[in-house]
RNA sequence: GGGCCCGUAGUCUAGCGUGGUAGGACGUCGCCCUCACGCGGCGAAGGUCGCCGGUUCAAGUCCGGCCGGGCCCA
């Protein structure tokens, strides 16, 4: 359902451009790499990467993609989104993966990427570096422990940690500057338990007093403070995890154990030795692996980067110049760009990815970058295209087994739409006009496409930006299969339709903010359509005999409708320019089911059918508000619901109005010369008398047909009383009221709910 | 610990940039077989707009504080 909901967002947004007569581009890509991909099949088909070769694995993965991307497709069809399937793609192709291996040689070229040793996030299960991005953070129960450290010159320190596993990593033991109990220790060396090291006892700010006992150990790395701490003091990095989660020769004796097997050992060793003073459970933030929830560790390990810090600023002022709906997600995008540390680990150790188009001498170590001319290729089964090495003339080269992380190639996306590199008019449509975004991946989608772009082309991405929220079940949060308050596609699709499940996602909430799933929305929206079906069909009666024409002598209440539709347009026009689906959605809703349903029918239903009464002409004039009308609804609707609304528009309008579709018809401009302020101030009067007196038959249990014999109205202004006569045929027709009767003299009876000094005496 | 968002009838929600009698939807209850629609219509009940204070003639709306919830980050 989360896709229905930002498919529909810009599904109207596309349809309503169109309408105004731009020539949309609506490409559609299918993102396939990566993580989550591997990790799904690997579970689907209980092997791990390593256990087949690699292009079998790979061929699974593509396969799995291609299931997940049928499903999708079909959804997206259904729901009626009017993409432009000849664009289609998916980042697995060669072709998409060529463009992306091209613009990571522009960018090694400028100078914003390299390759080097620093810490990175690491997932020891999916034995992968990942970015900041895909760390989230949980709340785990863990243990603090406090360990004596001894002192060389005799007495010991207590630290508390929540990682003794990392003891053999410690490079110094931090107390606070400001912190009176330790100041004598400062500069003194203390050994580390578990290994012959002794280090000196160092002082940071970060380190919090009222923590444990105030006394900490920097390890290489317990955390993001360690890293910071490590290089601010300029301290040797001992790396005792390995790549899967094991102990290395770094940590001695434990060495070959896990992570966990070597912190029960240690924290027993410790204890034997009398060094374990005492643990407590601790409530801490975990960071863990987005796909696999696995605690990841920091470590050090050589990894291709992309400058993405120094561009911060020129983030900052682009993020400021695009336009955000709604608009306070911009400090999504810049707060984070802010709060970054590190650059962007773009390698993976993974095998579904776009490869590094990158190869090594065997001799001399030199880099080879492929020719923008080889691409796309694949650097683990084909040679680079050159003779020999060009600095040791080395005819032998190994290839660069890591691979690009997936958002390297999602994040090319606004240059790829726009025909880049192969159209020379690829700026035609670059910048893109929009880019469509969940709120939870501002940080990485709109972040990466930022920074990317800024670096090849100096320039922003996309001028506005379409945030749409979290879908939330049943239960109130976050819609999760793993949650279990999921609510498939089709089963909604299959109850009420697509039209219906379109107004649950565009009404359902203000754009961007989070928009729970509730069956009574798509009910109300599928009963809506029924209901809009229903005046149609009456509508579509009462206009056998009809030829449109602009030739007819308009009544009050027709002027009064017509005032009323141009006031709903602009509303509507203007709730659309700003995304506001929600109040674009209730406002044409709104109008058709009350005004023009409840009201102006109902009121009009005696001069239709009694011509012979009224005159024809104005049975005409009825004729030609209902047609307007009912036209001008399906176009402000059609963008919400294009199913419903077309088929009408064929049956109806198509002959007359001559435009293919209803999707192709101009977007309708307010008719100011329509807008009619006595007509909707006297019919706004005239409606509220109809409606008290079917109120009076309502509570004396009449139905609303019963005839009245006399029907008195008081008004004592004269010009209310001038309002009414010129709706008396309505009313008296809309009531039934034998004698209609309107008195300029004080009232009488029962007022008239909101019009109290108009009141009404009724003779049945 | 920091940032952002939110707290409106039994439930969900609009309104809050530009202060002026709080709109809807669902649910509940009562009535109406009205020739487009009972998948409908008419009507009723239900609100100290989280709490406290301030600005103002006037605060759901602006300001400050507090309490509660969510999301994101550390």
């Amino acid at each position: 359902m989360g896709n229905v909901l930002n498919w529909t967002y810009f599904d109207i947004l596309a349809r309503y451009k169109r309408m105004q007569g731009y020539n949309v581009h609506f490409p559609q890509g299918w993102d396939c790499h990566g993580l989550p991909t591997e990790v799904e099949a690997e579970k689907r088909y209980g092997v791990k990467k390593t256990d087949v070769p690699p292009d079998e694995f790979r061929k699974m993965c593509m396969k799995l993609v291609e299931k997940y991307i049928a499903i999708m497709k079909e959804a997206i069809k259904r729901l009626g989104c009017s993409i432009d399937w000849t664009t289609e793609y998916r980042t697995m192709d060669p072709d998409y993966w060529r463009r992306v291996q091209l613009s990571f040689i522009i960018l090694y070229e400028k100078g914003f990427i390299y390759r080097g040793t620093h810490p990175i996030n690491w997932c020891p299960r999916c034995e992968t570096a990942i970015a900041d991005a895909e760390v989230e953070y949980e709340e785990r129960k863990s243990t603090l422990s406090y360990i004596r450290f001894p002192l060389e010159e005799g007495g010991y320190l207590t630290i508390a940690t929540s990682r003794p596993e990392l003891i053999p990593a410690c490079v110094t033991v931090a107390v606070n500057p400001h912190d009176e109990r330790y100041q004598k220790y400062v500069g003194k060396k203390i050994r580390v338990p578990t290994t012959n090291r002794t280090v000196e006892i160092i002082t940071d700010e970060m380190v919090e007093p009222s923590f444990g006992t105030g006394v900490v150990m920097i390890c290489t790395y317990g955390d993001k403070a360690d890293v910071k701490t490590v290089r601010k003091h300029g301290l040797p990095v001992i790396m005792c995890i390995d790549e899967k989660g094991k102990m290395t020769a770094e940590a001695g004796k434990y060495a070959g154990l896990t992570v966990e097997e070597a912190r029960k050992a240690i924290l027993s060793d410790l204890e034997k030795e009398g060094l374990l003073e005492k643990t407590e459970p601790l409530d801490q933030e975990v960071g863990v692996c987005w796909r696999c929830k696995t605690p990841i560790e920091i470590l050090e390990r050589e990894q291709w980067f992309m400058k993405t810090r120094i561009l911060t600023d020129q983030v900052e002022k682009n993020a400021l110049e695009v336009k955000w709906y709604p608009d306070y997600m911009k400090h999504r995008l810049i707060d984070w760009a802010k709060s970054l540390d590190w650059d962007w680990v773009i390698s993976r150790q993974r095998l579904f990815a776009t490869p590094i188009p990158i190869w090594y001498c065997t001799k001399c170590g030199e880099t080879i970058l492929a020719k923008p001319e080889w691409v796309p290729i694949d650097p683990r089964t084909t040679p680079p295209k050159i003779e020999k090495c060009p600095k040791c003339g080395n005819t032998e080269f190994k290839p660069e087994k890591d691979v690009l992380d997936t958002w390297f190639d999602s994040s090319l996306t606004c240059a790829v739409h726009a025909g880049w590199p192969d159209r020379e008019d690829w700026r035609r449509l670059f910048p893109a006009d929009v880019h469509p975004s969940g709120v939870d991946i501002i940080r990485t989608w709109a972040y990466y496409l930022m920074v990317r772009h800024l670096a090849l082309f100096n320039e922003k991405p996309y001028k506005s930006c379409l945030i749409n929220g979290m879908v939330l079940g049943l239960d109130g949060r976050m819609m999760s299969k793993s949650l279990g308050n999921y609510i498939a596609t089709p089963e909604v699709f299959n109850k009420y339709g697509a039209d219906a499940t379109r107004q649950w996602a565009a009404a359902g909430g203000a754009t961007g903010s989070d928009i729970p799933f509730r069956w009574p929305d798509v009910q109300y929206g599928w009963r809506f359509l029924t209901k809009l079906w229903n005046a149609a069909r009456f509508v579509s009666n009462q206009l056998k005999d009809f030829e449109p024409s602009e030739n007819v002598e308009l009544q009050l209440l027709d002027k009064w409708l017509l005032t009323k539709l141009e006031k709903t347009t602009a509303k509507v026009t203007d709730a659309l320019e700003k995304c506001q689906f929600n109040i674009a959605t209730e406002e044409v809703r709104n109008f058709t089911w009350h005004i023009f349903c409840d009201d102006y029918i109902e009121a009009v239903k005696d001069r239709l059918y009694k011509p012979e009464k009224y005159g024809e002409n104005k049975r005409q004039a009825a004729q030609y508000t209902l047609y307007t009308t009912l036209y001008r609804i399906l176009q402000l609707l059609a963008p919400v619901c294009p199913h419903i609304t077309e088929e009408i528009y064929q049956t109806l309008y198509r002959e007359y109005m001559k435009h293919p579709s209803i999707h192709v018809s101009p977007w309708p401009k307010t008719l100011k010369e329509r807008i009619d302020e006595k007509a909707e101030h006297d019919g706004d009067l005239i409606v509220a008398v109809i409606n008290a007196v079917r109120r009076d038959k309502a509570e004396k249990r009449l139905p609303l047909n019963t005839p009245i014999k006399r029907l008195t109205l008081y008004a004592h202004s004269e010009a209310d009383v001038e309002s009414l006569r010129r709706g008396e045929m309505d009313i008296a027709g809309t009531c039934k009221a034998e004698k209609l009767e309107i008195l300029n003299m004080k009232g009488e009876g029962k007022p008239v709910e909101e019009h109290e000094e108009i009141r009404f005496k009724i003779e049945y």
